[in-house]
DNA sequence: CGTAAAGTTGAATTCTTTCAAACACGGTGG
DNA sequence: CCACCGTGTTTGAAAGAATTCAACTTTACG
């Protein structure tokens, strides 16, 4: 294994420099605190994900993690930045599928032999732990543990998903957004331990009207709307929400439940 | 293991007598047939499988399987009929968020030990085979073959869902229908090796709407669209998809090689 | 300081929903 | 056999939500 395993590369790109996604501050880290592994590994088995990992990669922001289409040779973690996966339309638009945050697997997909189904794109600069995809089948063969681990994640997705499908099929611009927003906050939030009532977000309301499947234009006019409203604030890439329950009973939807680590089996 | 699993219950309820699904004949053969599980299982996954179901269940069309909200005691493989997975919203208005045919594997979710996420309801009369939860747990335990194909399942799953996003957030009403239509139409050939153009098709145009996120009116306005145009036509209970190759590129997406079997690990 | 990218605003258009009213069909019971 | 009923489908007209086009302002950055 690698013997820079253990250097920290902390700060090696960083966008907000003020407050810090104060995630991993080595690669072992990386696995052990990720939200994207389950979560009572023992030394054993991190050692083992250690040894399966190939390098560290920076991507530049707008850079491509994956490529849709291409075949999928290695898989992710995202160490340090934001990143988000989504799909092309023939008219060029697309459709952002979920924004990953420092921790996420990325790169997994049913068919892992054939192209990738996803593009990922790095939102902020950012650090990825590269896994070589063979390397990864030995290592989910070995650690039958980590294998669930992967259920639970793909599961867990699946959750998150449901809820997206059923805001864009049946709720109002207002409620979507602020669904989204109030989704980051707590995602962020739970990662870094933060209590603040602002993160740092580097999403433009173009990536949010491709989340939401809303126009740009319309965000805009939304987000003014839940701005005077007092429910929330988007300035100079940070994004404040003072009262969350109040977002909260807004939205409908208990988030921090859904937020929250959960077991499978 | 209870003696009653190779009697054949087929015909049970049938809401298709011209066209059945030829599906599962035996609840052995549920089990070993099912999409829902990896394709080479060796007798004694197979055995193991059976050892872990308590019952058959009939649920008459309009029924539930699992309730939103309530503990999740059981997980099920849906043996005959169709069914639907959906969520509810506090104005009383629903999203489907799947269409499960016969095979399909109910239930599961990240948080197995928390309330269910989704409801369930039956569209025909369905049959499902029931597994109780602890008995699943075990099984995973002692067959990690049948873990991997959780992984399998759920990955499909979730590829599917990215799909349906996208069409949600970025297709007009057309091809959102003509999409679902044609996935549907496609999943049912698949399982029942059928080359037929038509297929029998239980969905009102209000379960339409609900899945694809529009009103059953628009959802009926568009139909009759597709069908002046000749795309498909959906009569007393059958969907007609004469030119298979013309819907597909109205939609745009490859959904033939979206739905099929693929391997994960 | 100048340029490119992101955000803002208005007006017109298009898509989708809402409301309201028929219509078709399959089953039930008289 | 037919009237009756409920569910699901069809259609029209009006209202509403979101998009498009186009211009303009602000912010970030070399």
């Amino acid at each position: 294994m690698a013997d820079n395993n253990d250097k920290p590369i902390r700060g090696a790109v960083s966008n907000d420099p003020d407050v810090p996604l104060s995630f991993p501050t080595t690669c072992r880290d990386c696995v052990v605190r990720s939200r994207a592994w389950f979560q009572p590994l023992d030394d054993d088995e991190v050692d083992a994900v250690q040894h399966y990992k190939s390098e560290h990669r920076v991507v530049k922001s707008g850079g491509h993690i994956v490529r849709e289409g291409e075949a999928c040779k290695e898989l992710f973690t995202l160490f340090d930045g934001w990143a988000f996966s989504y799909k092309l339309l023939s008219d060029g638009r697309r459709q952002i599928v979920k924004v990953h945050l420092p921790g996420d697997f990325l790169g997994f997909q049913a068919d892992l032999g054939g192209p990738s189904v996803c593009s990922i794109e790095a939102l902020t600069d950012t650090v990825v732990c590269v896994f070589p995809r063979p390397n990864m089948m030995h290592m989910f063969q070995e650690q039958p543990k980590l294998g669930i681990s992967l259920v639970w994640m793909t599961a867990s997705d699946q959750m998150m998903n449901h809820e997206h499908l059923t805001s864009m099929g049946r709720r109002p611009a207002r409620e979507r957004l602020a669904q989204l927003l109030l989704e980051l906050f707590i995602r962020v939030r739970d990662r870094t331990g933060s209590r603040d009532d602002s993160i740092y977000f580097p999403m433009t309301q173009e990536h949010l009207a491709d989340t939401t499947g809303l126009t740009s234009i319309h965000v805009n006019r939304t987000l003014k709307e839940l701005r005077q409203e007092g429910l929330l604030d988007i300035t100079r890439r940070r994004l404040t929400i003072a009262d969350i329950q109040r977002v909260q009973s807004e939205v409908g939807v208990d988030l921090e439940r859904l937020t929250q680590k959960q077991r499978v089996i």
